[in-house]
DNA sequence: TCATGTGAAATCCTTCACAGCC
DNA sequence: GGCTGTGAAGGATTTCACATGA
């Protein structure tokens, strides 16, 4: 498999993945690189591009297979198999985590939850017992997971990526509001609701006065385009 | 404001607001754009040619006062106030939001919990009550709200989002696993964790046999440099 | 001497525009 | 006629390298 695909692109397949497996649900059997660009949020030619990088998949003057792109797409991104997975930090984050029934239904396994809190340790969680952290390096190791979740504290995020990487770990989703440092050969996927926030405001007028604005009425609704 | 400024910068001013903050709590007075860099996983170039372009904040020889910037980062991005946000959504991932505290901890105060389903509306939830989304739209213009979360099952992600945008709303974080389009004078930022882990299983090897690696020692620990 | 701020260069990514094929 | 796949162009972002000032 090549190995010079852009980040950028990598991160849209999921996104064209999601619309895909929509469209297929709705029963669509061919779609072009304009509908899904529309699906997806990009423009037709990025789209035709991003799917370039690995192969020939559409037919001209027809357009996609939405089966077959989606099994494109599963191949490319390892979909389909079930990944295992590990959760470090047992705290209201780490419970939000099991809670949230899509990684399961997308194939994610949450093997293991970990925290080192003995008042948290034992305690069970979404059909998970709460195992303590040091039990973790051992069973990572041992059950050749990949992939973990970190949910812990941004104080101890970085000793718990270290602990997790000289585990075995390659892929990590950082819960932590913290930038964690990581060898070449892992990756990392940060998500920081409160980063996303405080980009958002930025572009928000800082004072607008209240009752500016009116409630508007059907008729002077923009047209969506974005 | 100068409104040119690309928003891969507006993205990374927030982690540096992050490693900001964390620095003045250790009590630091004083950093190198290197070191800033190193805490915020970026390059040193990057984070001077960020700040540069809204202003000179350092001083040659020295670096940044750590106080200054961080002053100058909330004045940037508009966070010198607070910001009433409205969830729409009272489901699992609704409620999660709601029992996050790095939201109202950085100023983000949800003032509103909307939903449509009979047997939620009502309900309290983290102290706030559940109102129907019928109310919204009126109670957003009333308010002056611009920054909406969305919570809600991806097939009505749309809706919600043209009634928000209807409302007078100018962000949005959306957690629903779905592409929203909105004018261009809306903001929208994706959370998507299963995207997320959908992006990093691209870079495994899909089959690598369990096992094959061994729990490794102190000695051969791999150098962190990324 | 040390570290910023920034032109210029290099690199990366997106878009244009169209040949080629169904 | 419609839509893909892609060279080439264009635009955006990062990095180099260094003048400048503390």
């Amino acid at each position: 498999m090549q190995r010079d695909i852009p980040e950028v692109v990598i991160k849209r397949l999921p996104i064209y993945y999601r619309s895909l497996q929509q469209m297929a649900q709705m029963g669509k059997d061919v779609v072009s690189s304009q509908e899904l660009a529309k699906s997806a949020g990009v423009t037709a030619t990025q789209v035709r591009r991003d799917l370039s990088y690995f192969g020939e998949f559409g037919k001209q003057g027809k357009g996609y297979s939405v089966e077959l792109l989606l099994s494109e797409l599963r191949r490319i991104l390892n979909l389909d198999r079930d990944w295992d997975v590990v959760l470090v930090g047992a705290g209201s984050l780490g419970r939000a985590v099991t809670r949230y029934p899509r990684l399961e239904q997308h194939g994610f396994r949450i093997r293991h939850v970990y925290d080192h809190n003995p008042n948290r340790i034992n305690t069970r969680l979404n059909g998970l017992v709460v195992e303590d952290v040091s039990l973790m390096p051992e069973q990572i190791s041992r059950e050749g997971i990949r992939i973990a979740i970190i949910a812990v504290p941004p104080s101890s995020a970085q000793e718990v990526a270290d602990e997790l990487v000289r585990s075995g770990i390659k892929a990590i989703l950082n819960y932590a509001p913290a930038t964690i440092q990581v060898p070449d050969d892992v990756r990392v996927y940060d998500i920081d609701p409160v980063a996303a926030m405080q980009s958002l405001t930025y572009y928000l007028e800082p004072y607008e006065s209240r009752r500016k604005r009116k409630l508007s009425s059907a008729s002077d609704r923009i047209d969506i385009t974005s």
